[in-house]
DNA sequence: CTATCCTCGCTTTTT
DNA sequence: GCGAGGATAG
């Protein structure tokens, strides 16, 4: 039956969309039609008679889940195909499972600064020295031996590595705390899932049997125990379907291990193997661009992409004397593309290896008045006030949760302060108890005081008071949690900005929970609302629908497209990165990078470097990345960005050498923009004039403002942030402060006085 | 206990 | 150059 599933697929999508039994591995090359490719198959599945329940799809985050899951509904409209993120599947399996692994069913996921809190006290309990490694380092190298299976009684110390003899003491103390707190952190969700499916050869049948088809997205990124897991589901069933490209693997850092796609075919007999090498996305030349330079990784799969689109304008290749001048002049070309009316800012992205780069393209972007937005892994830092609210609320799902007792029991302040907590801690370590069953025998700890024991017991009431409301709807268990305990109170009447925004983002969680009940009539469970709020990331900040210039790392960059790309400081220790160099296998992963960026372009490609970036607030030479020396240069438009560049292609090598006069330039003071022949950009036409375009000039000296002519509400104008509104103020006279939201993102608090602060005049 | 001072160190990021 | 986290003072 030639129906509309195969409709408008070339025929390696056709071939790997109608496979149904048997293991499959499509390699997707960038813009090959990767995702229409996986649900067209789902949905043939269906058709051709497996039931919906018997298929699991597994990705790595949420967004890729969810459009899935959305595009599979789109084709099969009244599937119950599974689409999950690797975590919620294993959550799943672990609530139903837990007394397998040594867990209750209402376990509390932690997240990571949550495990972390747990480490330091086994660290402490243990009494080892944490003077020569951080306890991130040794949580990192905790989670390196968890993504590799390695159960706490396996690891064996590394005698070159002061931090591996830490772990072995260590991490066996880790684990018996996270279990005492009925607790997991993410790495054990799978590792738990896996050691579970090792040791009961029943359930792995069962289990088997029950997901006989099971489609993995982004195969390139799974470690070993996402690779156990799905192996261990499919051996009397082994319909395992996996997508991915060797090309695009980079989160080698984080245990994805390349042997998993690699290794495929050998893994499994007769697996199917369909690439898909037609690239819908970009032009002939980008294509030739990216595919010469991945040409040089060794351990790959050699693919020869191709595209029926027309050639294009030629890959740029620019170098510009300075970082200032680089971002200056992408700056102006947006701007004069955008006047002219062939493009809007959000066909626009510009790429950098490292978040600290953002800051100059941010600035010069800002003084042409161009609308951006950048892309932050940075601000994923969750609030304390809901961190707080939902301590309680975990607490009450899971009473022997710690991190949730210690962080809560004296917030807000109710007397029960560092000693009594210790004190608490000792006795419960002592006794082999939770922190609240010890807190429930507080009048018995002879350590304490009558006082402390008293405010300690009140507390207990106080939790017990709110545990009665254990089944009712989340929005009220979290009103409760905030009338009963005082914690909305001590932020009402409070003039602090900061407290007036810690309310709003209170009543926020309230109407989310408030969603949340909606959303499950049946199943709203606190347990539940719990588990999405471990797995899901709010932050999703990426959005597409704005006009916005995108900023962002090459590695947020990866699945997304623009019609014009700027890849920037492309330069040695920046692109491959210095701590990258160590080894062939970094080195691979940062020219994939590399890769992932050229793929991203679909008309228009500028690669850049500078001969001096300001970094880290230091003035430095640079050199040229070798990367850039592995481009079909010939096919490549090489410009001289500046007039004092040398341009043809054939002297370019030359290019990063040091003329000797440049070094006067090298110093601690003086702003570039004195030295750099003034060429101002041409000035946006009228309807692009942004708030930070009225900015007068950088540093002139400017009177400041009297702090009494602002006013909540206000349209304010900041020479580094740009447009913002007055949000909320408080303090008098010199002291007064205000705190502004700006368009561009951040929430800033000034005192008025000494600020740079200006209103805007509604003229 | 909290505010502020100072030091350190510094890829990439999801769950 | 900047922010997080520890130390110290009030």
């Amino acid at each position: 039956m030639a129906d509309s599933l195969f409709e408008g697929l070339t025929e390696a999508q056709r071939e790997a969309v109608a496979h149904v039994e048997g293991p499959i591995l499509v390699l997707a090359g960038p813009g090959s039609g990767k995702t229409r490719v996986v649900t067209h198959r789902i949905a043939h599945m269906l058709r051709s008679g497996v039931y919906s329940s018997q298929i699991v799809a597994l990705t790595f985050t949420n967004k890729a889940a969810q459009e899935m899951r959305s595009r599979v509904e789109r084709l099969a409209p009244d599937s119950t195909v599974w689409v999950s993120t690797f975590h919620r599947f294993c959550a799943r399996l672990l609530r139903a499972y837990s007394n397998l692994v040594g867990l209750e069913q209402n376990y509390t996921i932690y997240d990571t600064s949550d495990s972390l809190q747990i480490l330091k006290r086994a660290l402490q309990s243990e009494e080892i020295s944490t003077s020569h490694a951080t306890p991130e380092k040794v949580a990192k190298a905790i989670s390196w031996a968890k993504n590799n299976m390695v159960l706490p009684e396996r690891y064996e110390a590394n005698s070159h590595n002061a931090i591996s003899s830490i772990v072995r003491d260590v991490y066996p103390e880790y684990q018996r705390q996270l279990r005492a707190a009925n607790a997991v952190d993410f790495d054990d969700m799978l590792m738990l899932v896996a050691q579970m499916l090792q040791e009961n050869p029943e359930l792995r049948a069962a289990l088997d049997e029950r997901f006989r088809y099971i489609l993995v997205d982004e195969y390139q990124d799974t470690n070993l125990v996402q690779y156990l897991l799905v192996r261990s589901l499919s051996q009397q069933y082994p319909n395992l379907g996996v997508t991915g490209d060797p090309d695009q693997s980079i989160y080698g850092w984080r245990g994805a291990n390349l042997n998993n796609i690699l290794d495929f075919e050998k893994d499994f007999n007769q697996v199917k193997v369909v690439r898909l090498e037609q690239n819908f996305r970009s032009t002939p030349n980008i294509l030739l661009v990216a595919d010469q330079l991945i040409s040089h990784n060794k351990r790959r799969k050699k693919k020869s992409l191709f595209t029926d689109a027309s050639p294009g304008q030629p890959v740029r290749m620019l170098t510009y004397t300075t970082s200032h001048e680089e971002a200056q002049a992408i700056a102006t070309r947006i701007a004069a593309q955008v006047a002219q009316g062939k493009r809007r800012p959000r066909d626009f992205a510009i790429f950098y290896r490292v978040n600290a780069l953002s800051r100059a393209y941010e600035e010069a972007l800002r003084q042409q008045g161009i609308p951006y937005m950048i892309v932050s892994g940075v601000e994923f830092y969750q609030r304390k006030e809901i961190k707080d609210v939902l301590a309680y609320a975990m607490l009450m799902n899971n009473p022997r949760d710690d991190v949730a007792f210690t962080r809560i029991v004296n917030t807000p302040t109710r007397g029960i302060g560092k000693s009594t907590i210790l004190k608490l801690q000792v006795h419960a370590l002592d006794q082999g108890i939770s922190m609240m069953e010890a807190a429930r025998e507080a009048g018995v700890i002879e350590s304490l005081s009558k006082r402390a024991a008293v405010a300690v017991a009140k507390f207990v009431s106080l939790f017990d008071r709110l545990s009665l409301k254990i089944n009712e709807p989340v929005e009220d268990i979290l009103g409760a949690i905030l009338e009963q305990t005082g914690y909305r109170a001590q932020y009402e009447n409070s003039d602090d900005d900061d407290d007036v925004s810690r309310l709003e983002n209170i009543d926020e969680l309230l109407s989310a929970a408030r969603e949340f009940d909606f959303q499950h009539p049946e199943d709203g469970t606190l347990e539940r609302y719990l588990e999405d709020k471990a797995l899901v990331n709010e932050t999703d900040n990426f959005d597409a629908d704005l006009d916005r210039v995108t900023l962002m790392t090459l590695h947020a960059a990866k699945g997304l497209e623009f019609p014009c790309v700027f890849m920037v400081a492309i330069e040695e220790g920046l692109l491959p990165h210095e701590r990258s160099k160590d080894s062939d296998a970094q080195l691979e992963e940062e020219r994939r990078l590399m890769f992932v960026g050229i793929t991203r372009a679909q008309e228009e490609l500028d690669l850049s470097t500078a001969n001096q970036r300001d970094f880290r607030g230091r003035r430095m030479m640079t050199v040229p990345s070798t990367f850039l020396f592995e481009l079909p240069r010939e096919e490549m438009d090489f410009q001289a960005a500046l007039p004092r560049m040398v341009s043809p292609a054939s002297d370019w090598e030359d290019v990063h050498e040091i003329p000797p006069d440049d070094f006067s330039q090298i110093g601690e003071s003086g702003d570039f923009s004195d030295q750099t022949p003034s060429n101002p950009p041409e000035p946006p036409t009228k309807m692009l004039i942004t708030a930070a375009e009225m900015v007068t000039g950088p540093g002139s000296a400017r009177p400041k403002s009297d702090p009494n002519q602002f006013h909540q509400s206000m349209a304010v104008l900041h020479p580094t942030y740009g447009l913002g509104k007055i949000t909320s103020m408080s303090g008098e006279g010199a002291k007064r402060t205000a705190t502004v939201q700006f368009v561009t993102g951040p929430q800033k608090k000034f005192v008025l006085a000494f600020s740079d602060l200006r209103p805007v005049s509604k003229t």
